[in-house]
DNA sequence: TTTT
DNA sequence: TTTT
């Protein structure tokens, strides 16, 4: 009846931009918060929670967010279930988010490589910018179940 | 580095209390969030967001909260893993709430059979109640793995 | 760059409807949410939170919302100023709903006189009512300060 | 029953460290949030909403906070009101935080002048300092009614 | 696996 | 000015 989730960290890689078969944007990324107090050893702990964007929002996000920056999520929590290769019920949770600041905008020293080194939007989190963005593997994904392809499809579409 | 969840739903069971090895009190229950909007197909739908309570909000939760009440629940997400017994990483994702409003203290009719039947404390949230609560089975646990049984340890303890 | 804002309380009276002078719907009622502590001398305290909504959600609002229900509002914190008619500055405070939740559909013994007995749409909150309100003084208007009459006008939409 | 704010924004000038009579450290400023939306003229808006913090934060914020910063606020609207000098109620709406974030530590250029220039905690938000701040004209302190001086008294002593 |  |  309400469910509403306000998160501030940093991305944990770059975002990965898809397609739904419908031609419909869909951002992924995942945002490290860190928890307000260390664990019983005394070590900073983090939450890495997954982040999910569609549409106009999910180009924006692919286009001007880079690993490491400090953002700002705000939407719902969605838990999604699946049946694995095993037979097994597995449950994915994720935020959907309908609203993303970028709280900075070009990170001094950038993140190394040859990206793209495009300015945000005045404020951030608007805008309306496409972007072709080059293959990549998801080895790693948080959001896939290993061994299995991720599951964007239409049937996801929020709102 | 901010972390806020905001939910409103309904309890889909009873409470679970447990204890930590070292004594202290945590309640889980899980919160169906109607979606505001329908599937595809029509359906209206919901998520099962899984809610963890500790030390005396954990006890009050145990003695006031029941299944079917609709109920405000506060606090922040947090993604534990481990390694299951096939030797693979699996993600639990929970809401650890530190406020939890009742917002139904008394429902009309019942749960139906004869279980507790407690008034909340004046506003619901607060409250300082002991309950020795009976053994239950944790068959149909939705933070168990199936195969394993849960994982309550003094490491779990926030704040 | 963010401004959320989620609060469950009562009404303090049943809702205000008026239209701006272009015909644009405009509800405003005031929410009374306790306080989670006493006062030094021991009383249980509230705030009473002006709130405004616009459009379908306020004409939903006016059909649905009376005196005393127990109401969950999510919105932003809206500062306005004007001067008043002795030149002095006065800033209004409000928070401008985008989401109200009915969390009591139909209260047990309803608010007494004769007033309207509408059943809120499955789930609360949304819908797409019409209604033709009475006219109404407003000579008690918390939105308004004394002596001006209160200020709705188009310039006041907001989204 | 329930009453949470979220803001991102800048602090409009240096935050205002002061003493209840009893020695209770608060601190007042005032964050301006950027509207989602132009008006209908075109310009950005802003909404300027002051905000208080109480004991260890009051210092903290006192401590690290400048003019201009990008800073997150959570806590919970407060509604006071007082009898101005001509017998008039004013009510006036602040946030009382409960966590501050400072989202920007060591801003580039700084604030000009021959200010402290300490560094941020590391992570923003915690802290244990004490500082004595120089006497400060309040003529455009959003927080008082010209003529009046600002009432912190320990009545005000939230939790 | 699920609440109204 | 205020809700339960």
């Amino acid at each position: 009846m309400l469910n509403r989730v306000i998160l501030i960290g940093r991305l944990t890689k770059d975002p990965e931009l898809r397609y739904t078969p419908s031609g419909v944007a869909v951002t992924q990324f995942t945002i490290a918060v860190d928890r307000p107090f260390t664990s019983q050893g005394g070590e900073r702990e983090a939450d890495f929670i997954p982040v999910v964007t569609w549409r106009q929002l999910a180009e924006t996000c692919a286009n001007y967010l880079r690993k490491g920056r400090l953002t700002a999520v705000e939407g719902r929590i969605q838990v999604r279930n699946y049946e694995n290769n095993e037979g097994k019920r597995v449950y994915v949770t994720e935020v959907i988010a309908d609203n993303v600041r970028f709280l900075e905008s070009n990170r001094e020293g950038g993140s190394g490589g040859g990206g793209q080194r495009e300015e945000a939007p005045f404020g951030g989190g608007a805008g309306n910018a496409s972007r072709s963005n080059s293959p990549r593997s998801n080895q790693n994904d948080p959001f896939s179940d290993d061994g299995k392809p991720i599951d964007i499809s239409d049937d996801d579409l929020p709102f």
